[in-house]
DNA sequence: AGCACGCCGACT
DNA sequence: GTCGGCGTGCTC
């Protein structure tokens, strides 16, 4: 008797355990750890994933497997151990993790319906039939609506009706149908002549197989010949031919050709670099490598060397890239040099597609996994190295249950498959550089630039003194000079502005009323495309107000510039320059990011203006100007990580300039010239960056000093949630650490999302064995109210944002 | 989560 | 009495 130990796909905290069942006698042997598999669970049907096997039961009475979804487990027993270890580490669902790790294609939807059940057919009382009006079954719902609720009941007791559960799967294989030759192709041959002289068009089709002796798709054979199914079924009649299904790939990149490319050569600094990572790759160290280069010192061509031995020694790779760096450009880079050995996984591709690459990896059909943040789980088994781009950034954090880290992810695989990891940046993470410093990562350093091309110079203008000059234009004097100078040389300019939308908020003059959102604590943003003002964080979307809504005044006025009301003035300010914006608004839909970057690589724009998506991965030979408008933005924001993202994000985006053969300039706008994020960024000095932030980071008591735990809980009603955290606050004080430090409770920076208020609670620790305990059994203790009353409780270890 | 079971007010 | 509302506890 074999038992099934089954996590099942229920969202409850109350069951996230394992529950054991009986393995059928027809199922014995080809279930294993690792498969889906359909169990009855009370008076439903779920899926569930087998997380072991074992001999014999701990208790009576097993209920047994229904059926297994997989022919091949979907997790390995490495994975499934990563997600216990997710689980535990980032407080989620066992079934959360376990599903995180998998393409959205293998989740299942639930259906409940009603069909007729025998019973006594004279007591069938009519108006079932009329429910099911000749369809044998009825959705549950629907037949809610139809028919009273205590009637259906009756119906199930008295036998006339039958509750079913049904499962069904998201994603589907593609499969294609294929026309084989059915005989040898001698004997095919024969039969071709025995065909009658006036099957012209059989005659035709077996012609052409026997000129090509292989299997012909359906749509290759009716390119070919456009009437084939007559003439096709006709030879299969005749034993020439057999059909059959085969499985299909979507593929993305069918129509973009890829020249293959050969390995560049190293500079003797790039060697230098690589030559630790060989070592830990031959002698299988779970070494971690910080990869510390400046922008162009060709990080990439070093994380394929590496990867070219990893492949050469028979092992596979995972290389993640933050999603919007994740370009056609970048991919094509990567497909060039491993050719089909390349599996890609971003947002882009429809789920289908995620799926299909998914199942390249799982079949060893491919050995180099390129994707965004979810790409670290690829199932590869024999993993030499996983490296991570552009490691500092924040992309890489989840902000959504699992809240995991890519970065410790990547890690935690490594370790257990003993290869190392890379972690590439200009700018590293805080954390990532004190822990190279400490000597718990290996620090490599590129410090040349590919071809010796000196980094752009970059100058600051105080936006203040162009104010008191008498410019409020949203351009200094000295960067519409420079704009102008490109214009005129046909260069190319990208601007910079990390705000979307029109004017950022919206003032009645009369009474100082400013437009809210209805849903959020969140002052709204005016978009003059559409004459609408929008909230970014909940999506609402209403009509500008032509007069004040609380004292009817005219005096509404616009406040803030979005990349909009930048692209209007430049307009104003250079006619006959060619401008294309990037901003969510312009790349919501699909492609559209790719678009418009190839617009602007073949010269069809002279400006690219964007936020924050436009400051990674652009390499471009003719951009010969950065111009940041405002690099404020950020800095005010309630985040202690706010230097740090602007130090990074002034860094990259003058990275972006004279990458090529023409010279760069940076030109940074603020109003706060003298900000040490901006001034050493200006002179590209991260090590007297990261000294000054370090100590501003040991001053308040935040990471790499201290780790963070942020408790959020929502509620509809602001007292509700405020009572939580307060319980929440007493429960945890007095139970940890006294080194441990609880911020709060208060109101969250963003006080109401979505009509829900927020209130939180930080904690500060070193190290607490107690902080674990008690964080788990937090939900545990208001499970009650979480269900009953729609209260949310969030806890979120190493938050990346806090508001 | 979703379902059964069980205990109380309202209507035929 | 019976129906249907919601609170409680369980799911291998």
């Amino acid at each position: 008797m074999t038992v099934a130990s089954v996590v099942v796909d229920v969202k409850n905290l109350s069951v996230d355990r394992p529950f054991d069942y009986l393995v059928p006698p027809e199922w014995e042997g080809l279930i294993e750890p690792g498969m889906r598999v359909i169990v009855p669970f009370g008076s439903r049907k779920v899926q569930g994933f087998v997380v072991s096997l074992k001999e014999k039961a701990e208790r009576e009475q097993l209920k047994a497997i229904i059926e297994p979804m997989d022919e091949q487990p979907v997790l390995t027993e490495e994975l499934l151990e990563l997600g216990e270890w997710l689980s535990e580490n980032t407080l989620c669902l066992k079934i959360a993790a376990f599903q995180a790790m998998l393409p959205a294609a293998l989740k299942v939807n639930y259906e409940k319906y009603l069909v007729p059940a025998g019973g006594n057919p004279g007591e069938d009382p009519g108006y079932f039939r009329e429910l099911f009006q000749n369809r044998d079954k009825i959705g549950w719902d629907e037949a809610l609506r139809l028919v009273e609720k205590g009637a259906l009941y009756r119906g199930i007791r008295e036998g006339l009706l039958r509750v079913e559960y049904r499962i069904k799967s998201k994603g589907t294989v593609r499969k294609e149908t294929y026309y084989v030759p059915a005989v040898p192709k001698e004997s095919f041959s024969e039969k071709r002549a025995s065909l009658p002289k006036t099957a012209r068009k059989q005659l035709e089709i077996a012609d052409f197989y026997l000129e090509h002796f292989h299997a012909h798709s359906a749509a290759e054979l009716r390119e070919r010949f456009p009437q084939f199914s007559g003439p096709v079924n006709a030879l299969i009649r005749k034993g020439m031919l057999k059909k059959e299904e085969r499985e299909q790939y979507r593929d993305p990149y069918e129509h973009q050709a890829v020249e293959p490319s050969r390995p560049h050569p190293l500079t003797p600094e790039q060697e230098e670099a690589v030559r630790p990572v060989r070592r830990a790759i031959e002698s299988g160290e779970p070494d971690v490598f910080l990869l510390y280069g400046v922008t162009g010192s060709g990080k990439t061509e070093v994380y394929m060397h590496a990867i070219r031995q990893v492949l050469e020694k028979g092992k596979e790779a995972i290389v993640l890239v933050p999603e919007i760096a994740l370009t056609p450009q970048m991919v094509a880079r990567f497909k060039s040099r491993f050719g089909d050995k390349v599996a890609v996984l971003h947002s882009g591709l429809s789920a289908g597609e995620k799926y299909d690459e998914w199942r390249k990896i799982q079949r060893k059909e491919v050995q180099v996994a390129v994707g965004a943040r979810s790409a670290v789980f690829a199932p590869f088994e024999n993993l030499g190295i996983i490296i991570i781009d552009e490691e500092h950034e924040t992309t890489y954090k989840q902000e959504e249950t699992p809240r995991y880290h890519a970065r410790d992810v990547a890690i935690r695989r490594a370790q257990s498959h003993r290869c190392p990891v890379i972690l590439g940046s200009a700018t590293p993470s805080l954390e990532s550089f004190a822990r190279a410093k400490k000597g718990v990562y290996k620090l490599l350093k590129l410090e040349k630039r590919m071809n010796n091309m000196p980094l752009p110079s970059v100058e600051i203008v105080d936006m203040r003194k162009e104010m008191h000059a008498g410019n409020r234009l949203m351009f200094s004097r000295l960067l519409m000079e420079k704009m102008k100078d490109r214009l005129e040389r046909g260069e190319q300019t990208v601007l910079l502005l990390n705000r979307r939308g029109y004017a950022t908020f919206l003032l009645c003059r009369g009474c100082g009323y400013t437009m809210v959102c209805p849903n959020c604590e969140v002052t709204l943003t005016y978009h003059k495309v559409s004459d609408t003002v929008k909230c970014h964080y909940c999506g609402y979307e209403g009509s500008a107000p032509k007069r004040c809504p609380a004292c009817g005044g005219e005096h509404i006025r616009y406040f803030g510039t979005g990349t909009q009301k930048v692209e209007e003035e430049l307009k104003k300010l250079f006619p006959e320059a060619r401008v294309i914006r990037m901003d969510v608004d312009t790349t919501r839909r699909k492609g559209s990011h790719e678009k418009l970057l190839k617009d602007f690589y073949e010269g069809k724009g002279d400006i690219l203006l964007g936020t924050q998506m436009i400051a990674k991965g652009l390499d471009f030979p003719n951009i010969t100007l950065v111009g940041v408008l405002s690099a404020d933005i950020g800095l005010n924001m309630p985040d202690f990580r706010a230097g740090e993202r602007t130090f990074q994000l002034l860094t990259q985006v003058s990275g972006r300039a004279g990458r090529h053969r023409l010279p760069g300039e940076v030109v940074i706008q603020t109003y706060a010239p003298d900000h040490y994020s901006v001034k050493l960024a200006r002179d590209y000095r991260f090590l007297d960056f990261y000294r000054h932030e370090m100590n501003m980071r040991k001053r308040g008591n935040y990471p790499p000093y201290y780790y963070l735990v942020l408790i959020v809980v929502t509620h509809e009603n602001a007292m509700t949630a405020a009572k939580i955290i307060h319980q929440i606050a007493s429960f945890l004080r007095g139970r940890l650490d006294e080194r441990t430090i609880v911020l709060g409770p208060g109101a969250s920076p963003i006080s109401r999302l979505n009509n829900k208020y927020r209130y939180q609670l930080l904690i500060k620790y070193k190290r607490d064995p107690n902080l674990f305990p008690a964080l788990k059994q937090i939900s545990r203790l208001f499970i009650k109210e979480q269900t009953k009353d729609g209260v949310g409780i969030h806890i979120d270890v190493n938050p990346y944002s806090l508001l």
